[in-house]
RNA sequence: UGGGGUAUAGCCAAGUGGUAAGGCACCGGUUUUUGGUAUCGGCAUUCCCAGGUUCGAAUCCUGGUACCCCAG
């Protein structure tokens, strides 16, 4: 077994997940080795230190487990790869997901030409989905677990990558794997999920971005251009957000909260509506930038379901490609706050198809009225 | 300087003698490998100020102050 099981380079990243995967590749008899990776140099004091902890953290599953760790940093390429691009979309007044860029061009790019280097035959990670090759292509599975399924953030990695990773939790419940690593004694158990920005971890957002992308303050309006407040600049903020407008109750106006509806560039004005569900915030047809497709090419036409955001279910839809290797979707319902920016990914059941950068939205329902 | 009105938390706002609703905003926790959403919790010993009546006042009385409206 030992022979032909190959040797496998786990992504650390000291938390839960990648530890157990560890675990589960050793017991299925894979030579594995650990790589911890650091792709962010702090440069803002010691607030944010958390990389060391991860680093310790992952030290001590290692050591636990019996594996080797090598640690790498891949600071340059994720500042020119990733967060270059998380800038100027940002600068472009759109919203960008900057994980799912960071696991093409880092984690599935970065780190497996890293890891081959060192010899090994395949890498894995702690991502909640499933791999595997079906008649010779590659194909990416939600996880087992649907409320933990990170397909979503992978959907843009090439077929090659995926082909050539594992995925050891994604067979898993989320409750299982932390129950595995209590069981084995790593100190990774409890250890809370980690949110916010990979690598860069969890910051107050506005402040972290006013670091890079100056103020440009406006007003806020109502779509009828009634003037309610003022913004910091329309890059801090996003379709569909509450917290951070500042608007407090108004004589003249009922009681609901205020969200955003629009950006508009040319007069750097925030439009904000009230009420969770005003229709402004409702659209049901968008298109995308050209698409990543996890088997390398568009399926035909048709009936799919799909989500415009991480953790939402995906929803049925109507798919259409177009000749630039954008798509057009028409959703069956009207969707909530569907962003520019942010990315379409397609589902077939839990096959994840691919996805794309939503590029504009519109409602075909009042087009066609 | 004639008349009328209003003054309650950052904002909107209930409360007209019985010991300060609610909403928004904000802050904190939870959820979450983006942003956001959602959810839970916190948030006026005090009602423009000073006196007075009363067992008891944001609520009644007196005197100030500020703002608004109408009329000059």
């Amino acid at each position: 077994m030992t022979a032909t099981a190959g040797k496998v380079i786990v992504g650390m990243s000291g938390g839960v997940d990648s530890s157990v995967s560890a675990l589960l590749l050793i017991e299925q008899g894979y030579q594995v080795e650990g790589l911890f990776m650091k792709n962010w140099d702090e440069d803002d004091g010691t607030e944010y230190c958390t990389a060391k902890d991860d680093l310790a953290d992952a030290q001590a599953v290692c050591d636990k487990l019996g594996i080797r760790l090598h640690t790498a940093n891949f600071a340059a390429e994720y500042w020119d790869n990733v967060f270059e691009h998380f800038l100027a979309e940002y600068q472009a007044g759109r919203t960008p997901n900057p994980d799912i860029l960071c696991n093409r061009e880092i984690k599935f790019k970065v780190f497996l030409e890293y890891a081959e280097m060192l010899g090994a035959d395949k890498i894995a990670t702690g991502h909640y989905v499933r791999g595997g090759v079906r008649e010779g292509r590659a194909r990416l599975l939600k996880g087992v677990d649907a409320n933990k399924d990170q397909s979503y953030f992978l959907h843009a990695v090439p077929e090659a990558a995926i082909a050539r990773t594992l995925f050891p939790v994604g067979e898993l419940e989320k409750p299982e794997v932390r129950a595995l690593a209590e069981r084995h004694g790593l100190v990774t158990a409890r250890k809370k999920d980690s949110t916010g920005i990979c690598f860069i971890g969890e910051r107050r957002f506005s402040d972290f971005l006013k670091q890079y992308l100056p103020a440009q303050p406006g007003t806020i309006e109502t779509p009828e251009g009634e003037v309610i407040g003022e913004h910091m600049g329309l890059m801090y903020y996003t379709l569909g957000q509450r917290q951070g407008l500042g608007i407090g109750g108004l004589a003249n106006h009922p009681d609901a909260p205020w969200y955003v509806a629009a950006k508009d560039l040319e007069r750097n004005v925030l439009i904000a509506v009230q009420g969770k569900h005003h229709p402004l915030l409702y659209t049901d047809s968008l298109a995308t930038e050209a698409m990543d497709w996890v088997a390398g090419e568009a399926p035909a036409d048709g009936r799919f379901t799909a989500k415009t955001r991480y953790r939402q279910e995906d929803v049925p839809c109507t798919l259409l490609s177009r000749a630039d290797g954008g798509v057009e979707v028409r959703f069956d319902e009207p969707q909530r706050a569907v962003t520019p920016g942010q990315s379409l990914v397609i589902y077939d059941h839990d096959i994840c198809l691919g996805g794309g950068v939503i590029r504009t939205t519109w409602n075909a329902k009042e087009a066609a009225a």
